[in-house]
DNA sequence: CAAATTTACTTAACAATGTAAATAATCCTA
DNA sequence: TAGGATTATTTACATTGTTAAGTAAATTTG
C-alpha cells in the first residue's frame, strides 16, 4: 500500500524532527534543559503532539542514548586498523575518554543517567549497541592474553576492570570531581591520557622477565 | 547574652531537624523524591519556612553532601591499623566500594551528583573533608612507591588512576551498567572485590624480578 | 508597663514542569 | 460529499521550587 506507507514516512520524519530538536537542546543546553515545551517550540507543534510520537520523555531520551552508541561506534572505526591487540586496547580507551570528553552530554545519557536504563528494562529490547561495544571490549582482552601482552585470566572480569577505569576518569572529569588533582582546565585531557598510559602500562607483561 | 545564645541553639535545632528529615527521605526514597514539601511535612512546619534556615534546595544538599564524607571518613577508621602500605591502599579500596554500595545515596550526592559542586563553587569554600581523604589517598601511594611495591613515579597521577578506577566500578554498578556483565545482583560485589583484586595485583610490583 | 520593632512563621501566589482528557481540524475513503 | 479515522490543539491538573506579603508572637525600647 503506497499511501499507508507514505504515513508510515511522514511519522518518522515528525519522529526524527522531535529526535533532532531534543537533541539540538540536549547538546546546547545540557540534559535538564530539555523540556517538552521547549521541544515543541522547536518544531513548531504543540507540547502534547510530542506525545503522539512518543510515549513520554524518558523514551525520547532512551532514543538519544541509543544515538549516543552509534555515534561512538563510528568513532571507533580506525580501531580495526591496529593489529597489537595491547595498542588497540589502548586506542579503545582513548577513543572511549575523548568520545566523554568531547560529548560528556551523551556521555551522561549513555553511562550515567538512570533513566535510559529505566527504560531499557521496562521495554525489555535488546541493547545490541552496549552488548557489541562489551563484546568487541572482551574480544580484545582476550586476544592481549592468548598473545601474551596480559596476564591470562577471566577475559571478562579483565574487560569489566577496564572499562571501570576509563569510566572512573571519565565520570569523574565531567562531573568537576578532579578539581583538587587536576585544576587547570586545559590539563584535564592530558593528565587523563597519562593516567590511561600508567594504567596500560602496568596490566602489560609482555615486557617482563620472570 | 544568654538569650541570643539560646536562640542560636533553637535555630541550629530546626537546621537539624529540616536535615534529618532530608536525610529521611533521601536515604529511603532516593535523590529526586526529596521535595521541600515533603520535608516540611516531616517537620511539620509549612514549606517555606525552610528557607528561612537554607538558602535553596541546593544548599540542603550541599549540607547532606558534607555529611557523606564524614560518614565515610567514621568508615575508615580501621585503616590506621594497616602497617603495609599497599595492604591498606587494598582495604581503602575495599572500604570506598562497600561505602558506596551500601550507601547509594551518598555516594550519588558525593560523586555523581552535579548540583553539590555548583554550591562549592559558589559558596568558594574549602571542602576540607574531600582534600583530606585525597590527602591520605596520596600519602599511601607514595609510601607504596618508597617501599617498593608500586613504580616510583607521580604519586598524585597514580591516586587519580585509584581512585578513578575504583569509582568506576561502584558508579557503573549504582547506575546499572553492569547488568551484562554481572547479571545476578547477589554477585555484583564480589565480582567488584575480585576486580579489585586483579587490580592490585597488576599495579604490585613486589614479586617481580627485573 | 505600653509602644515600637524585630523575629518566626504561614498563606497566597507565580512560573515551569510532565502529562491526560476533551475538543477541533484535517484527511481519506465509501 | 458525508462520515469515520487520523492528527493536532486547547484546556486542564498536579507537582515542583521559590518569592512576596501578611500575621502573630517575642523582644526591645521609651
Amino acid at each position: 500500500m503506497g499511501i499507508t506507507e507514505r504515513k508510515e514516512k511522514q511519522k518518522l520524519e515528525i519522529r526524527k524532527l522531535i529526535l533532532d530538536a531534543s537533541m539540538k537542546l540536549f547538546t546546547e543546553e545540557g540534559f535538564e534543559h530539555v523540556t517538552i515545551r521547549k521541544i515543541a517550540d522547536l518544531i513548531e507543534y504543540s507540547p502534547t503532539t510530542v506525545y503522539l510520537y512518543f510515549k513520554d520523555k524518558d523514551d525520547i531520551f532512551f532514543n538519544l542514548h541509543e544515538l549516543g552508541f552509534q555515534r561512538m561506534h563510528e568513532l571507533n572505526a580506525d580501531l580495526d586498523d591496529i593489529q597489537n591487540p595491547l595498542l588497540r586496547l589502548h586506542k579503545m580507551g582513548e577513543n572511549y575518554i575523548h568520545f566523554g570528553m568531547t560529548h560528556p552530554e551523551f556521555y551522561n545519557l549513555m553511562f550515567i543517567q538512570e533513566e535510559p536504563m529505566k527504560k531499557l528494562a521496562e521495554l525489555d529490547c535488546e541493547w545490541d549497541k552496549g552488548e557489541a561495544a562489551i563484546g568487541r571490549l572482551v574480544a580484545t582482552v582476550a586476544e592481549c592474553m592468548e598473545r601474551g601482552y596480559l596476564d591470562k585470566g577471566d577475559a571478562r572480569l579483565v574487560s569489566l576492570s577496564v572499562w571501570s577505569f576509563v569510566h572512573g576518569l571519565v565520570s569523574l572529569a565531567i562531573r568537576e570531581r578532579l578539581e583538587k588533582f587536576v585544576p587547570e582546565k586545559e590539563m584535564l585531557l592530558p593528565v587523563m591520557m597519562q593516567s590511561l598510559n600508567w594504567f596500560i602500562n602496568n596490566i602489560d607483561i609482555s615486557g617482563r622477565k620472570s
